[in-house]
DNA sequence: AGCCAACCGTAACGTACGGTACGGTACGGT
DNA sequence: ACCGTACCGTACCGTACGTTACGGTTGGCT
């Protein structure tokens, strides 16, 4: 017999599905006191499924977030006309959509969880929720936004040496403090007018420290 | 009779200061998961002793915390003598120290367990450890770094309109994903020289945005 | 010496929660 | 009609840990 203990990725039934959501519902709004027990009964299910599909506590948080990350795919860069004007827009669009995603309660409560369990977590045993929050948070936006500067630096808008670097330089420039803050629990909002407005000036400053 | 319950700022005893560096100790070895038990055995304290003087396990973080807030307080910024040398050597010097102190063991753990206990908070009663962590990290350096700024913008070496829009943005391309990175268990080293390096870049890129 | 406060060490209590067991129900297959 | 599977609900178990209680020791004060 297989081993039904290690989720595959995409073997999640619409059952299961909605047992995440529930938990990444609980999750928001009450931290990581989630309890088996609480997501059971809010999901209408046994804990006994719960175990079964998931394994335990660990397997059922790792889910969620995999669950949640999946559903976040970003969207595509088009390749064509690619003139200073698309790069802009293509780096401002990039910025705000970042920061509502970074100023969403779903996103801080899962960046809480996945920092707690790093904290206490026994290095070696499989992906860690830290991993993956890193690889589906600022590892993913780096992919998705390599593509972008290289097109800009081939089209010779953009001038700098290490992809990696550009990319950094551009995330402290859109996130600075407003990620950690809000982790700390700082209670400030983020409008869609401050979003779109940092998302500019953090383009314009970007593209002030990079132009060739 | 007086409440003892509460920690004044500076009644601290010798002793319970040396409780407070264990507890720091095992808050940096074993992150969240430090139990009370723990503690009394590492400092060689009695539990009663421990609930007497902290009131509560919370209680007894934030003893902690503020302990280590404590022991780092900044080093001021010379007045005299302000030129363009002098606001680059400060803020690089500003940018290294804070790099320093942000990939620290000590200041991860920190705001490890500040983070999970901002998740898990019930709003309303007293000051949190994100609260207070907020007020010695983010909040602390922007009353540090400001100073420098408005001595800048007198000295006519930097233009901005509002002081905490520039300190917000050096503290981009000081940090940029370095501290999200830590926190979400991403093992790698920022040794000295990249710490040095990184200061003197993100100091040079500011200046750039900056300049009058 | 006698007393008292502070403290240590440890045992004990209460509870929350992860994990398991089990009876009951719905349902599709044969 | 019968059976197996998947599931719900709930009672239960074990343990870890916060918190309290208590006996014993030290050391300063009178």
């Amino acid at each position: 017999m297989k081993s039904e203990l290690e989720i595959s990725e995409t073997a999640l039934t619409e059952r299961q599905k909605d047992v995440l959501d529930a938990a990444l519902a609980l999750l928001v709004e009450a931290g990581d006191k989630l309890t088996m027990t609480s997501v059971a009964r809010r999901a209408s299910c046994s804990k006994e499924s719960l175990y079964k599909w998931f394994g335990d506590r660990d397997g059922l948080l790792t889910a969620t977030v995999q669950w949640q990350a999946s559903k976040v795919r970003g969207v595509p860069v088009s390749r064509d006309a690619f003139d200073r004007n698309a790069l802009v827009a293509g780096l401002e669009r990039f910025a705000a959509d970042w920061l509502r995603v970074l100023s969403g309660k779903i996103s801080v409560a899962l960046n809480r969880v996945a920092v707690t369990h790093a904290g206490t977590d026994k290095h070696g045993l499989g992906r860690d929720l830290g991993g993956i929050v890193l690889e589906n948070g600022p590892f993913a936006m780096a992919r998705r936004l390599e593509p972008v500067l290289l097109l800009g630096r081939e089209a010779g808008l953009l001038q700098f040496e290490q992809t990696d670097e550009a990319f950094r330089t551009f995330f402290g420039l859109v996130v600075r403090d407003v990620q950690i803050r809000l982790l700390l629990g700082d209670h400030f909002e983020l409008g869609e007018t401050a979003i779109e407005r940092d998302a500019k000036r953090a383009t314009e400053q970007f593209l002030v420290l990079y132009k060739p």
